[in-house]
DNA sequence: TAGGCCATCTGGTCCT
DNA sequence: AGGACCAGATGGCCTA
């Protein structure tokens, strides 16, 4: 499935790999939605992490000491808060880009789930769920083959009814496969595979 | 149009 | 303190 186009404000920093998505209520403050805003505008937007702290801390003989800076005589508290919240914006910015990248990363997992898991020219790309439940059941089946072949049955390459097969769907129900049943969806699908998967044949 | 799927944001929790 | 992980909320896209 391709990315879907999003209407929210997406930010580019410096790094190619890394963007960021605004609320509306924010993004409303930059351009119209798509619109691409560069790390300047970010920064000034948000601020940096640098920009926050009141103290400096020295390293001596003695150990460390920290040397607290002047805070002006009007305004203090104003800009402190303001300087919490732009440290706080800033850090939901960074959890949201460490959060986005790792679900990017969760999703490449599944895609590379999927490549390995056999498939039909026609067939459109699993979910999520299925792409789990199918491996779930896919391994089963894988099992289940060995099983049998160690028995010396070898008996699913042929003589499978296209009536036992199943549907595919079979595979990528949630139920758990039967593991007693000579004739189960899976099996019919697993010699389905058997016969007509190159990948698969590969794998075996 | 309702429902499914998805990406993203967000706040909470746990761990280092 | 900051990162990883999680679950809930939200909104967009697609299809029956």
């Amino acid at each position: 499935m391709s990315p879907k186009t999003r209407c929210s404000l997406v930010l580019f920093s410096s790094d190619a790999e890394q963007y960021y998505t605004l609320s509306d209520d924010e993004s409303s403050s930059f351009h119209s939605p798509g619109a691409i805003v560069s790390p300047e505008q970010l920064s000034s937007r948000f601020g940096s992490g640098d920009e926050v702290g009141d103290s400096v801390s020295h390293r001596g003989a003695l150990g460390t000491t920290t040397v607290r800076r002047k805070k002006p005589k009007s305004r203090g508290r104003v800009k402190s808060e303001a300087a919490a919240s732009k440290q706080r914006r800033s850090r939901r910015i960074k959890a949201n880009d460490r959060e986005r990248n790792r679900m990017h990363h969760l999703n490449d997992a599944l895609d590379a789930l999927r490549a390995v898991l056999p498939s039909f020219p026609d067939d459109a790309k699993l979910t999520k769920i299925e792409t789990l439940r199918f491996a779930h059941n896919y391994i089963w089946a894988l099992t289940e083959t060995l099983r049998l072949a160690e028995q010396g049955r070898g008996q699913c390459a042929s003589g499978i009814a296209a009536s036992e097969l199943g549907s595919p769907q079979s595979l990528y129900s949630s139920s758990s496969p039967d593991c007693d049943s000579p004739q189960s969806p899976q099996r019919g699908l697993m010699c389905r595979l058997l016969e007509s998967s190159a990948s698969f044949s590969d794998f075996i």
